[in-house]
DNA sequence: AAAACGCTTCGCCCGCGAGCGAAGCATTGC
DNA sequence: GCAATGCTTCGCTCGCGGGCGAAGCGTTTT
């Protein structure tokens, strides 16, 4: 009111739950369906539905059509800060010291993509496959073309099992401190777990030994 | 619970409008009464001291005794910078654009105190007329000493209005930024009204110039 | 066209928690 | 000693908001 910042206004929203746990599950920058954040929250569809819709009309979260899906994400960079913040409080409540930074380490990290590759190596990675058109990345989905699934077949990437249906298993995710997409959803997940089967673990220029 | 972090839990302390009102009371590393708290969030005082319960049950505030009042003050760095995410969120809500950057930029120095000098002049301010025996400062509170009186008095500084109490009138004030004390509490203010029309703003040096 | 699906809106119930009056402890002052 | 002050605890009321069932709307599929 009043032009006035509501500051526990604001706060409400993530002090509810169910509502907290819907933007922990969107805090690594991947874009969720309705259905899956109600899952998340452990909460019915219809009530997931009126969360969301509190969330965006606080401008914390977004909303993007899809077919009959409705995919939402954080809405901005200062979102993120805002829940790192509480997260770094929430943490240091009850622990002694020592395990106060530790956690928090483990939580910021956490942050970038669980399952797939992220920051400059997720970057580079999605700019090496989109090039040799293995991939069609865009801001509203991604693809795998012919050539990418007998690449990452030959890579060694198990694709059958996510692969039933061929939209949405593969993603775009904005890393916020790169700003740039990388890949998500189930093929980055499988990509990532075959990389780390090899051993490659997370080398900062493993990207270019991807390209055998 | 658990060891769980808990989010929800943590902005819940954050969402009411009363506690609200206390924390951002707060924000600028004073340490007030449970009264004075009480009127910032326009609650009685029995309410009050319920927030006041939950606040210091979730490692928000901290809490020490000084004859019969309690002091309350926000507990750790990460607590403010907590309290500034949520400030950028909610202001960045409805306006356009340009007003975020501007109406955010004044939040971030209304951080440091209102009222009085806070940062590397404060500091500065308060060294000096320590070392000259002016004042006295100290972790649970300051006096003007008789010298002080005078000085002040000549130097042009209101002390009547606010001086009809001898305690609490000067109180230190822990600069999160600095990380030291400096100058609160009624003496403060008007020190820094004075300096105010005198014209002298806030100079990085001007502390020197207070030695005339 | 009809059915299936995803999500939202409506209506209602119900429990949590903020709020205050009154009373109970501390500490300070005369 | 008694009174005053500052804060907390107790007991209670009551309104807000989260929760789900049922129904409605838009899209996709066959």
């Amino acid at each position: 009111m009043s032009g006035t910042l509501d500051i526990a206004g604001t706060a409400a929203l993530v002090g509810d739950p169910a509502r907290a746990n819907i933007l922990g599950a969107l805090l690594d920058g991947r874009a969720l369906t309705a259905s899956e954040l109600a899952y998340f929250a452990h909460v019915s569809p219809q009530t997931a539905s009126a969360h969301l819709a509190k969330l965006s009309e606080g401008n914390l979260i977004t909303m993007l059509r899809q077919g009959r899906n409705r995919y939402y994400r954080l809405a901005s960079p200062p979102v993120v800060q805002m829940l790192e913040g509480i997260m770094a409080v929430a943490v240091s409540g009850t622990p002694h010291r020592r395990a106060v930074s530790r956690v928090d380490a483990a939580m910021r990290a956490a942050r970038t993509c669980y399952g797939h590759f992220a920051g400059r190596l997720g970057g580079a990675l999605a700019d090496s496959l989109g090039a040799r058109g293995h991939i069609v990345l865009t801001e509203d989905g991604g693809e795998v073309t012919d050539s990418g699934t007998i690449f990452l077949s030959d890579f060694g990437v198990d694709l059958g099992a996510a692969q039933r249906r061929r939209r949405m298993f593969c993603r775009p995710c904005l890393d916020w401190t790169e700003r740039r997409l990388h890949i998500g959803g189930a093929v980055g997940a499988a990509l990532a777990a075959r990389c780390f089967d090899l051993g490659w673990c997370a080398r900062t220029k493993d990207s270019r030994a991807l390209k055998i």
